[in-house]
Parts: C-alpha cells; structure tokens; sequence
DNA sequence: ATGGTCGTCCAACGA
C-alpha cells in the first residue's frame, strides 16, 4: 500500500498537476491539504473518475483538508473529536480507508512567536493530540499525515541561521510533536532516511528549489504497526519542478506486509 | 540593489 500527502496550495490552481500526479504515482491513499475550496465545490466525481473515493472539509478562501483512497471512506470526523467546540478553520479530516485510521491535517502556521497565531498553533496541536486519543489507538493502524509547519528538527532546515527566532522551529512547537510521538506516533520518513538536505517545502522566492534551500514540515506519522511494516520513503521532487507547481512536494510512504 | 512569488481575487494579506 503507497500512501501520501501533499499540500496542493489550492486545489483549485493545481487540479491538473494534482491529475497528472495521480497518473504516474500509484498512490492508494491520499492526505490533501489547502485545498481553498468549499465543500460544495470539492471535485468528488472527477476525483472517482481517476479511481479514488474522497472526503473533504473545505471553507472556501483558506485551508481545507481531504482524503483520497482506492478504497471506501468511513467514520468520518470533519472537527475535532475531542468533546469541546468545533475548530473555525477547515484543518483535520479523518477517516478509516483500508483498515487505517487517516487523518489529513493543516497545521495552523503561527505567522511569528509573538503573534496570537502562534499561541492557535500550539493549542491546535495538543487539540490534535487529543483528538488521535478519541479516534484511535497506539495498537491501531494509524496515520496522520500533512503539512504540521514544523521543522522536527534541525536537520529538517537548509539553514538554522535563517529559521532561528521564527516559527517552525522553536521548542513548544517541537515538543508538540513529541507529544504526538509519546502517544505512539513515529516520524516515519526519517525511519528510512537520516541524511540533512531532505525537504518538503521551498518558498516560491528567490529559486529557493534549486537553491536546496527548503524545510521538512510535510510529515507522515504512524502508529507502530504501519511504521514497521514500512519499507519504503520519499519526497517527489518532480511534483515541485514544472508549470506552476505547489510549493509543497508530496512525501511518500510504502507500507507492505 | 535590503526585493525577489504565489494564491486568494483587485486590495492587501497570508504563506
């Protein structure tokens, strides 16, 4: 089983590359994130004309999340499943496709440290710590996947000198993340690859691609069974070469058993 | 030379 996630930076201005894509990477399951699209207007029927069933939670100008799968979708949870009021952005779907608990998630940026976004970014992750307790658990298949703009580690930035100080990187946003890692979850990408100079992400400015210079934000975690039964892990650089491309390229991950 | 690009949609703002 191959599964993915992409941040397309709408969906909207990317549906031909998100097509072509789909073409040549035999994926099976997909998280999709920035979509930028109402729920109404979510291609479901193109989507199945290429193979692949969908789900989305969209709000129109911003964010939105969705799920694609060869396989059915179900139990699906459009918020927060953690009891307390609906986020007001459109960030986390999740649903059970092929015996895997998936969840497709936006992370909120957090803009700078000071800034109130920042503080929504910190509540939002131990809100989505919470919620991976109420859906699933550690002895599940389990998946949670997409842009978490944040950096695990240094290793996972061209340059600390030019991140330091910002978003991404500072400790609350990393401690996050282990969180997430002490409930069960593993980075899995770096399961299959420890070298620096691996990325998700380049700002369209200044031909950072080419420049190498990037972050690893987009991330795959899974729960023990998936990670172990992984074999296999990449970022499709060419997703992000070409006619308007996202500044995100999607990261893969090969599950076999 | 102190910006540099996109996407949302036409003015800035978010990333």
């Amino acid at each position: 089983m191959r599964l993915a996630t992409w941040n397309v930076n709408s969906l909207k201005a990317r549906q031909d590359r998100v097509d072509e894509w789909l073409g040549y990477c035999d994926v099976d399951v997909v998280c999709l994130q920035e979509t930028k699209m109402a729920n109404e207007q979510f291609p479901h029927d193109r989507f199945m004309d290429l193979g692949y069933h969908s789900v989305h939670v969209g709000e129109g100008r911003w964010n939105g999340v969705a799920i694609l799968s060869r396989e059915p979708l179900d139990d699906v949870h459009h918020s927060f499943a953690d009891g307390l009021d609906p986020d007001q952005e459109a960030r986390l779907i999740t649903a059970t496709t092929a015996g895997v608990c998936v969840t497709s998630v936006y992370v909120p940026n957090g803009r700078a440290v000071d800034d109130d976004h920042y503080k929504y970014k910190l509540a939002w992750l131990d809100r989505l710590h919470d919620h991976i307790d109420a859906v699933a658990a550690p002895s599940n298949d389990v998946l949670v996947a997409g842009d978490f703009n944040v950096a695990p580690a240094d290793i996972d930035v061209w340059d600390t000198t030019k991140t330091s100080g910002g978003t991404h990187v500072t400790k609350p946003e990393r401690d996050a993340l282990a969180r997430l890692y002490d409930w069960g979850l593993t980075d899995v990408f770096r399961e299959h690859h420890q070298e620096p100079g691996l990325f998700s992400w380049w700002d369209y400015r200044g031909g950072a691609f080419h420049k190498r210079e990037g972050m690893r934000i987009d991330l795959l975690l899974t729960s023990t069974s998936l990670t172990e039964a992984s074999t296999f892990s990449l970022v499709d650089r060419t997703a992000r070469k070409g006619k308007l491309p996202s500044d995100h390229a999607p990261v893969f991950l090969d599950v076999t058993r």
